[in-house]
DNA sequence: CGGTACATGTAAGCAGTTACATGATTCT
DNA sequence: AGAATCATGTAACTGCTTACATGTACCG
């Protein structure tokens, strides 16, 4: 039950059209939380139909045409409510690991290139926040009301960080390997 | 489409039955792709109906009655395919760093206490990764088989770490700010 | 007036979760 | 015989993904 809140946030930023919030998923709340643009459509129609958003548009007609969304005092409430209360850390899921342990029994072959274009990938993302972080953090002036949004993107520098390391580990040992088939 | 893989996997490196599964996923697959019993069930008689795996039983009954699998040459060929074929990473979704970012507008009330819960959980997770380690690599011997499990875990280890140190400096920071209510 | 980009939506299907049901075995 | 535990399943639901549908505005 996260993505009516990741969208009640991002309103409660700054109050939106469907389309300007699937961009901003794109750019910045997706780094941790992505939706697309049928589940966001799908979540805007919930929210408004409970009362915790309300949409601003000359009113007939639907297709096509422009809504811009804002929050309602119960929409910040509702928010406030769920930012406080327990959960969970769900079990993590990683199609990467899972790969590299079913290697170790059907054998490494072909695994490496993906590993290759994965460490890119990692490594493209790690420079992308970085530079986010010299725009938006530059060293020295740090103002309070920031200290959150930094410390969230400095998760991500840091979980950036460590997948290009282990990749980069994965990859030598895998190199020291004898090479083809796994076990049995 | 990871949890037939997952499964595959599991059932080469050992023939078990539906509840050994289940147990082996709460142990050791599970901690990087977990899975319960239900859908453990419903996936090996898929499985078992494409003809990856045959079940080894005294026919007839079906419920209470143990079944062990093991994995046919087709399903040992599928899963080899399955490593080896490039696959996108997904994109993060960590319920922790959204509610970080909603409360920097809705306010930081209440969310200290999971915080520490938090760390607590990792700080758990991290140690239990580490008796692992010890139990299954002590530092000295390495023999290669088991290069790629260790790898596996390592990845493990330092995920947790990372989540020690960042939730541990979350907490500084929050006891750093002016408290309670958020922007706006 | 035809094409492209903008903007909002519908429908179908799959994967994962939660709650419950049922048979078999073992222990007292 | 009754209770606890082992073992296998069914059903309903929620959330996410993929593919497609429809309308509007603007540009040449």
């Amino acid at each position: 039950m996260s993505l009516p809140h990741a969208i009640l946030t991002a309103l409660v930023e700054k109050p939106s059209s469907g389309l300007e919030l699937t961009r901003r998923f794109d750019r910045s709340i997706g780094y941790f939380w992505s939706a697309t643009h049928q589940q966001i459509y799908r979540e805007l129609g919930k929210l408004e139909a409970e009362g915790y958003i309300r949409a601003l548009v000359a009113d007939q007609p639907t297709r096509g045409q422009k809504k811009r969304y804002e929050v309602l005092s119960e929409g910040r409430a509702e928010l406030a409510r769920w930012t406080a209360a327990p959960q969970d850390p769900k079990p993590m899921r990683d199609t990467m690991l899972l790969r590299l342990r079913a290697a170790a029994v059907v054998g490494t072959e072909g695994i490496e290139a993906d590993l290759r274009r994965h460490l890119d990938l990692h490594t493209r993302q790690l420079a992308e926040y970085e530079a986010i972080q010299e725009r938006d953090f530059p060293p020295g002036k740090d103002a309070p009301q920031d200290r959150l949004q930094h410390l969230v993107l400095r998760a991500g520098i840091d979980l950036e960080t460590f997948w290009t390391r282990w990749l980069t580990h994965a990859l030598e040992e895998l190199g020291r390997l004898p090479a083809g088939g796994g076990a049995n």
